[in-house]
DNA sequence: CTGAAAGCGCTTACAG
DNA sequence: CTGAAAGCGCTTACAG
C-alpha cells in the first residue's frame, strides 16, 4: 500500500511507556522567561541570537538559561520551521568497509550543510529498505540518499512529490526517475577482464553478487563484453552469481577451478567475492591469476598483490549529498545520472600469465 | 558554558531558507478528518490503530490517508509524546574498519526496540564531539552512546540530569560517573607482549595513538607491566606514542629497528598502526615479530600471518546498546564497568624468534 | 525594544 | 463510538 499509513506497526509505537520521575523536568523557553521576567518572545530572540534585545535584558536571559540549563528543543523548532536539518542515509550494511567511507563522506557533506545525518541498513532486503525509507520520512527527514536493496521504488513517489530530495547511490532507482551515482561498474569490468585477456588468459571466470543487484549484473555484462570482444566463447559454468557469503563463492570457485577445463583466472565481482577468492586460490597447486572489482586493505601486501577494479566509494558518498543539498537549495533539477570513473590498480595477481 | 545554549551557532541556523512551493503540501490529520467527515481525534484513532472505532467509519477514514497520501508526522507526535524513539552514536570515523560493525551492532540494538540511529564522527576532536552531542540532545535523542575524544564530559551532566540514557563505549567518560563498556586493553596488551616475550624477544617496541586517548595508555600499560613481569628494562627509545598516520608510525618503526640495538619485535597499538607497520617489517632485510591489537582482514593470509589481540567490536557496540535501552527502561541503575576479554589470535608473525 | 496571540501536527484528557 | 479543547515547545506575524 504506498503511500499510505498502517495501523501500530511502526518503530515508535513499540516503545516502553515514558519512565516517569526522571523524564519531563526539562526547562522549556517559557520557564527562562518566567525566571527572567521577560516574554517568550525575548527569550526566543537571545537564544536564537535576534537583534532588538538590550544587553541589560539579554543578560538576564542569558543568566536565566544557564542558571535553569535551558537547552532549546531542536524537535519544537523543527516541527515549526518546517526543514528538519537531517537527511537519511540507507545502505546495505555499515559493518562492510566499503560503506563505512561512503557513510563518512555524506556525514561530512550534511555536516557542512548543518544536518545530521540518520543511518539505516537495509541488510539487502527490499521490505526493510521500504520500511526504513518510509520510517525516516515520517520523521521529515529533508532528503534521503539510498543504496538501494529493492527494484521498484515507487513506494518514495508521495515523499519526494511533499519534497523528500532523493538520491540514490551505487544503483539506480527502481521504477521511478531519480537521480543516482554510481560507479563505471560495466566498463571497469570490461576493463579489468580485458586487462587479464591482455595477459593470455582465454579461460576467465567471473563470481559476483546476486543478479538482481544492478551493480553485479552490470558488472557481469562488462566481463561478457570484454569476452566478446576479444571473440572468446563463454561457458556457463565460468559465471557464477549469486550471494556473497563465503561458503557459496567457495564452491563457485573450486568447481571452476577443477575439471577437465579449468580457468586460468577469475575476475571477482566486489570485495566480499575476491577476500574469499584470495583464500581459495592461496591453496591451488598452480597460480591462477585475480582481478577482483573493489579496492581491498592490504591487498598490496599479499603474495601476489591484488590487482583491482578500484571504485572511489568516499566520492560516491560525496557527490550524492551534495546532490542532495543542490535538490534542497530549492533550485528544479532533472533527474541525473551521474557516473563515476573507475581505476585499474595493478600490483601483480592480474599480471599472472595462465598457469599450464 | 556547559548546560548553556547559546546564540546562532547551531547547525539547524545556517539551513538555507525554506524552498517555497516544493514543500508543506504534506496533507495533515487536519486533512484527513475533513476528506472523512470526522473528527481529528478519530483519524488518530485509526492511524495508531486504537480501538473504538467502526469498521464503516475505519474505511472512510482509510480511504481519506490513501486519497491523499497521507503520512503522520512521527516529528510532531514525538513531541508531544514525549520520547523520540532515536538515539545518537558518537564515535571518531565512519570509516575506521574498527567502528562499521560497532555502528552496525548498535543499530540493530536500536531497531529492535523502535529506534532510529543518528551517527556522528568526531574526528578525534574533544570540541567536535561536545558539538555533536548537545546537537543531538537538542533533537532530543532518547539517549547518546559514546566513544569519546574528550577527557571531560562534564557538559553532560545536565542532559543525564534530564533523562538522556548514557553509555560510553572503547573508553571511559571524563570526570562524570558513567556507564562504560570497554575490551581488557590492559590486559590484551600484557598477554599480547607476554607472547612475544614468551618466544624469546627480550627488545620488543611498541607503538601506539596519541597518550591522552585511553585505550592507549592502556596498552601502553600492558606492555609496561608485562616487560616488568619478565624482569626486562624498557629503554625510553622502543615506545612510541602519537597520531596514527602512516608518516609518523613508519618513522617510529623505523627507528626502532636501526641503531645498534635494534627491537627484534613490535607490539602495535592499533589496527591503523599494524596496518603502516607491516608494510614497514616487509620491507626490512630480517624477520621481524609483530603482534598487533584489533585484528584486520587478510591478517591470516599475509607472509607471515599476522597475530593480533582481538577485541569483538561487535560485541562492544551491542553490549553498551543494551544497557543503553536498560536505562530507558526506567529502572534505576548504578553506572557500571562491563570489560569484555580479548582474544590473542597466532597467525605466525607474533611466534617469529628474535633475529640474529 | 518587547510581548501576546496564533499555529506547526500531533496526542492527552475529557465530555458527550 | 466520537470529537472539541488544550497542550507539547517552539517560531511567525503582528501590534504596541
Amino acid at each position: 500500500m504506498p503511500g499510505t499509513a498502517r495501523r501500530a506497526d511502526r518503530p515508535a509505537d513499540r516503545l516502553p511507556a515514558r519512565a516517569g520521575s526522571r523524564y519531563g523536568n526539562r526547562p522549556t523557553m517559557k520557564d527562562v522567561a518566567a525566571r527572567a521576567g521577560v516574554g517568550l518572545k525575548t527569550v526566543s530572540r537571545v537564544v536564537n541570537g535576534e537583534p532588538g534585545v538590550t544587553p541589560d535584558t539579554e543578560r538576564r536571559v542569558q543568566e536565566a538559561i544557564e542558571a535553569l540549563g535551558f537547552r532549546r528543543n531542536d524537535s519544537a523548532r523543527v516541527l515549526r520551521k518546517g526543514r528538519t536539518a537531517s537527511i537519511g542515509l540507507i545502505l546495505e550494511d555499515l559493518a562492510d568497509p566499503f560503506y563505512g567511507p561512503l557513510s563518512r563522506a555524506v556525514e561530512e557533506v550534511a555536516r557542512a550543510h548543518g544536518a545530521l545525518l540518520i543511518n539505516g541498513s537495509s541488510a539487502e532486503d527490499p521490505e526493510r529498505e521500504q520500511e526504513l525509507a518510509l520510517a525516516l520520512c515520517a520523521r521529515r527527514v529533508d532528503g534521503l540518499v539510498v543504496i538501494p536493496a529493492g527494484d521498484d521504488h515507487r513506494y518514495l513517489e508521495p515523499e519526494i512529490r511533499a519534497g523528500v530530495a532523493t538520491v540514490f547511490v551505487d544503483r539506480p532507482a527502481g521504477r521511478i526517475d531519480a537521480d543516482v551515482v554510481l560507479s563505471d561498474n560495466f566498463g571497469g569490468a570490461r576493463d579489468g577482464v580485458a586487462h587479464l585477456i591482455a595477459h593470455g588468459h582465454r579461460r576467465i571466470g567471473f563470481i559476483g553478487d546476486m543478479p538482481r543487484i544492478h551493480t553485479a549484473a552490470e558488472r557481469l555484462r562488462g566481463y561478457r563484453a570484454a569476452m566478446e570482444e576479444a571473440g572468446i566463447p563463454v561457458a556457463e559454468s565460468w559465471m557464477s552469481l549469486g550471494v556473497t557469503d563465503p561458503e557459496r563463492v567457495r564452491r563457485a570457485a573450486e568447481e571452476m577451478l577443477s575439471g577437465p577445463e579449468p580457468v586460468t583466472a577469475v575476475f571477482t565481482g566486489n570485495n566480499r567475492v575476491t577476500v574469499t577468492v584470495i583464500r581459495v586460490l592461496a591453496e591451488q597447486p598452480h597460480p591462477v591469476a585475480l582481478v577482483g572489482f573493489d579496492d581491498i586493505e592490504l591487498a598490496d601486501l599479499l603474495q601476489p598483490g591484488v590487482t583491482v577494479v578500484a571504485q572511489d566509494a568516499a566520492a560516491l558518498g560525496r557527490t550524492a549529498a551534495e546532490r542532495l543539498f543542490r535538490q534542497l537549495d530549492g533550485t528544479f533539477l532533472t533527474p541525473e545520472r551521474i557516473e563515476l570513473p573507475t581505476r585499474l590498480v595493478m600490483r601483480g595477481s592480474g599480471e599472472l600469465p595462465p598457469a599450464r
